[in-house]
DNA sequence: GTTATTCCTATCGGAATGCTAGGAATATAG
DNA sequence: CTATATTCCTAGCATTCCGATAGGAATAAC
């Protein structure tokens, strides 16, 4: 239960890979290479992290991906919902919508409960927290 | 992002029902009705939470299904598991089953801190917390 | 033996996931 | 200016998973 998408695992796999080579851009292909990742599905991935503003990208020859901010900026929160948009278990937790529960919804708070606490963890981390072991 | 299946949900919403109507046992097609679920797919659900010991059934005219133990005794995390399984973010979590990544895995102890913290989160609460606003 | 119920197994449509393909845009090198 | 390396964009596809449905067998009460 529970089961993070290969985007996201690839995703975060990439970020760790341009902490540890800083300063010098990556390409697409270098990384999945090194990561074992399907070349072409990892290029969605980047393309994704780059409209979310957490990397930068030069095009053409000599171009590649490096880091927008340094590693002990980015929140693992930023980057999961860039990948695959907001943690939210249930449908139901967004505002005015209730279920047809007759005597009042109490599953209710539980459930906003646990992603309260999922956010938490990914907010507490950066991708620093993640490359230091 | 981690959305909770419907399995889970429905559940969950069956064990509040039974939990709020203890002593007596409902019927599967009574709690259908009640919490609009499609009744025979609540019958497999309830099938599984029997199979799990969580629920006790009986057959025939006049059967049910009734809480195992009281709400305060049934934690969330058994009913969780239950219906869907250990909470595993990641593949890899299993022991000696290690990812290609050549220089180490790295992301490997932040998903297996993610599926601790939702355990204690599940672990931390009972049918009862539930049921209690 | 009739009725109410749990229990078992099989199936199915639709959505999501993971991945692939092809090529356009853009930058560098020579 | 041309060849090459790369990002970027869009479409499509196979498989799996999910939620739900169907039919009926087993069992218990009356
Ligand atoms: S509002 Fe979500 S189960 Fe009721
Ligand atoms: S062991 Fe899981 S990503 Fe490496």
């Amino acid at each position: 239960m529970f089961s993070v998408p290969t985007r996201t695992q690839y995703g975060i796999r990439a970020l760790v890979h341009l902490a540890m080579s800083e300063a010098r851009s990556s390409t697409s292909a270098e990384i999945a290479k090194a990561q074992s990742i399907s070349p072409k599905y990892l290029e969605g991935i980047l393309g994704q992290l780059k409209n979310s503003g957490l990397v930068l990208s030069e095009r053409g020859a000599h171009g590649g991906y490096r880091l927008a901010r340094e590693p002990e900026a980015i929140r693992m929160l930023e980057v999961v919902e860039a990948l695959e948009g907001e943690v939210k278990p249930v449908g139901c937790l967004e505002d005015s919508v209730h279920c047809d529960f007759d005597v009042g919804c109490l599953p209710r708070r539980f459930w906003s409960g646990l992603k309260e606490t999922i956010d938490e963890y990914f907010a507490s981390k950066t991708l620093k927290d993640v490359i230091e072991t």
